[in-house]
DNA sequence: TTGTTATGCATAATTAAATTATGTATATTG
DNA sequence: CAATATACATAATTTAATTATGCATAACAA
């Protein structure tokens, strides 16, 4: 049975983007919980997903990390830092117009 | 620079039993054609991408082929059989679904 | 007539990205 | 005191796409 993970691919990276964009600054299992919740359950982020989504974003310099501790854990919160925003903002629109073409292909031929 | 293309993983076969479901028969060559008109150019699927997915789709009995010789070439079709219709409409509605959940995480919070 | 583009299929090698399975550690709840 | 929730991380495997080819015919243009 397919799962609504399989179309996940690619489009990971861009909906942390969104989050982070939207809530100024999150950490990781923050991401996942709000995903989960946002989607009714049907979008399980996977730590294995996640966290290496996160590094690869970083090293790349689209966020930036600064880690906090609450409650006697540590929390590792990430944002977009002020140059970044434009180039995320035009990928996000991307994404946005891409989610719009698979619902037109999806529809029932006219 | 990102593409659309990096957003495509695993949609990918959804979008073939779609267009597939809605057009009949297809060829290989002719989903790419029809996908680029849809999109404006956008989704730009690559010959390695469709035939190998045709093929593992075929090899799960989720289409089946036939050949046929048209001005001297041959075309491969694909089609849905019927017995794999209503399958196939539940994981379309599931990729439907996950647009709709794509559209709303990119959607600058309320 | 000959080179280029379009049509049409296919596959091998590489890369990218997710899943699955762990591992560590603290706080909370039963 | 055990189980669950919180919170991060990574290694091994699998899956799937990209890139790069290859073959072959038709149509069109120079």
């Amino acid at each position: 049975m397919k799962t609504s993970k399989e179309f996940l691919s690619g489009t990971l990276t861009t909906m942390i983007l969104a989050l982070l964009r939207d809530r100024g600054k999150m950490y990781g299992y923050e991401i996942c919980q709000t995903t989960r919740k946002l989607t009714n359950d049907e979008i399980n982020l996977t730590e294995g997903a996640i966290y290496p989504a996160l590094h690869k974003l970083e090293k790349k310099g689209m966020i930036v990390s600064t880690k906090e501790k609450v409650n006697g854990r540590v929390r590792k919160y990430y944002a977009i830092p002020a140059d970044k925003k434009s180039v995320i903002n035009e990928q996000i629109e991307m994404l946005a117009t891409f989610a719009n073409h698979i619902q037109s292909i999806l529809k029932p031929a006219k």
